[in-house]
DNA sequence: TCTGGATGTGGTAACGTTTTCACAGCAGGT
DNA sequence: ACCTGCTGTGAAAACGTTACCACATCCAGA
């Protein structure tokens, strides 16, 4: 690779010069400048960001620690959060956690060892205040979880989403209705078990029960099998998330079990899938590629030092009827 | 963030001791050696990875180029990719490019800046001979693709898919069979069409018809549009990926057409959508997280001047038979 | 004529590491 | 006694940039 040093030489001028030339900075006159944009050319120069950030303390690098990227919600928000940083020049490195926390802490320290200038935290399930210890001030930004004690973070109204997703479970006529839900400690999983416990305890004659799930197929299968085998049979379930969701799907197949007309289902993320199912699923809509990409922009503009863009941004959920809970069209 | 030079005036030695501590190189007494491990512990300190990599050249960074990470098939490869990076100590820079050629020379041009050590291409339309020049002899791997003189790649071969597939639609009985193709210049949508083109012509009295797609649902929708609209209604369709698969399902669904009654649809790739929509989808397997997986051992190989591992790896495409070229069970 | 700002240019010290070299002691073998 | 090689340490030169300072011009205004 050609450094900074043989555009120089080639174009006869001095470094500082070149280097005024690659970031239209100070004083260079027209005919200098012509000739160390040639040599540039020539030599195929690419700036070394690396010496540049070792200079500048800027890497114009974000790290973005997602639990899944093939998990389809998260890959639309990492989808998200790339196109929003490559349109402002930073370059994204991705990390996954399996919703594990030492990875999660691991990845966290190993970023700030590559001096990425922030991090976009997606559905993590570690303490606020051990983030903090950890970060050194490093700027974050939670997605797909309200901050408590950071001050910024993007997310949807969990529990108003898991409230509408119960209360339209009920409105169908369920009575006996099972919650799958996210693990235990996860933000996400507890806001939506909170609504949905809101919304059965608001209505009487109404019975909730709720099953440990882990946001992941095999889970939600698990949980699901047992649901359906036992003597009671729930007449509506809500799934904390759309994988679940598929899962519950399945299961019913397995047992014979029709959906909607003996179990109503409803999930959560609207991932692509939920709409291409059979029976398609109701699901409340959670627009990961608009989360990922808001995230993005509120960590750059803090880090360009503006503050022109407020830190945090709730989405409103909404709740997309489809067949898995409707008996008129299969 | 503490540096070298606060360790070793604390511990009172040189920064070349402490240099030594840390990379466990050269001779240090035992005495010096513990006063500086006490220093570093007292400091919090972390080596800053950017400045070491100035010097040693090495990143421990690799690029991932990948058209889409929100596609399924895509998101598989980049878990693959990350699991096998981070587990020998690299970190991974995703890069999306819509199929965009500019895009991809853009994310060459900005990786190679960032000193990534090799890169993952997934999926490329740029011939091989504007790639080598690009580089500068940077090391890349193919994925998902065949190289033909670039020594490293790992792919399916898709020639041997698509046979598979086309065949399998005219054991069915099909006759009039349509491909949805790939975008022009992939080189994975060309083998496609080969196989495609092959298993038609040494069958008489099949027919075959090619309509341009572009491995987006958009794309297919509209081409599976007008092929369901023409007054010869083809009664067999092999489209180039699962995601166009399921633009022709819906496609047929809103022209009042049945899959497999009316005709027969083979998708490829084997997202896990295919496999849960209705009618699910007879594909073609393609393992996308193990190719990542491959490619980022071959790479990381490469890299670590090991020669121990092959350069390319050929997977089989298998065929998956489900509902929708089955006429017993929906 | 002098002053002083705007315009151009080059030299060089940082940035935080690793690596190479130089220099010492101290043994052990001749 | 002398060389030789191992052990232990520090000084300083890289790595490729940017930022700051110093020095030249040139031209306008007093």
């Amino acid at each position: 690779m050609a450094t900074i040093k043989d555009v120089a030489r080639l174009a006869n001028v001095s470094v500082s010069t070149v280097s005024r030339v690659i970031n239209q900075s100070g004083y260079v006159g027209k005919e200098f400048y012509d000739r160390v944009v040639w040599a540039m050319k020539e030599l195929n120069y690419q700036p070394n960001a690396i010496a540049r950030g070792l200079v500048s303390r800027k890497t114009a690098t974000i790290g973005l620690i997602v639990p899944d990227v093939a998990n389809p919600f998260f890959s639309d928000v990492a989808r998200g959060v790339e196109d929003e940083a490559i349109a402002n020049g930073y370059t994204v490195i991705l990390c996954n956690t399996d919703w594990n926390l030492q990875r999660e802490q691991m990845y966290v320290n190993l970023l700030q060892g590559k001096w990425v200038e922030g991090i976009v935290l997606v559905g993590s399930r570690t303490p606020e205040h051990e983030l903090v210890g950890l970060l050194n001030g490093l700027p974050i930004i939670l997605a797909d979880r309200k901050p408590t004690h950071l001050k910024s973070g993007v997310w949807t109204d969990n529990e108003g989403g898991a409230y509408l997703a119960t209360k339209h479970l009920i409105e169908m006529g369920c009575r006996k209705i099972a919650h799958i839900s996210g693990p235990e400690d996860s933000p996400s999983a507890t806001a939506r078990r909170a609504g949905f416990r809101q919304a059965i305890e608001e209505q009487v004659g109404v019975y909730g029960t709720v099953a440990q799930g882990d946001f992941r197929y095999d889970g939600g299968y698990e949980a699901a099998i047992q649901l359906l085998s036992a003597e009671d049979v729930p007449d509506g379930i809500f799934a904390a998330n759309d994988v679940m969701a598929i899962a519950v799907v399945q299961a019913a197949n397995r047992k014979g079990i029709r959906i909607p007309e003996d179990v109503k289902l409803v999930g959560y993320d609207n991932i692509p899938m939920s709409e291409y199912v059979y029976p398609s699923i109701t699901t409340v809509e959670q627009r990961g590629y608009d989360m990922g990409r808001m995230a993005s922009k509120i960590l750059i503009a803090q880090l360009d030092g503006r503050d022109d863009v407020s830190l945090t941004k709730e989405f409103e959920p909404t709740l997309l009827v489809r067949h898995s809970t409707r008996l008129d069209t299969p």
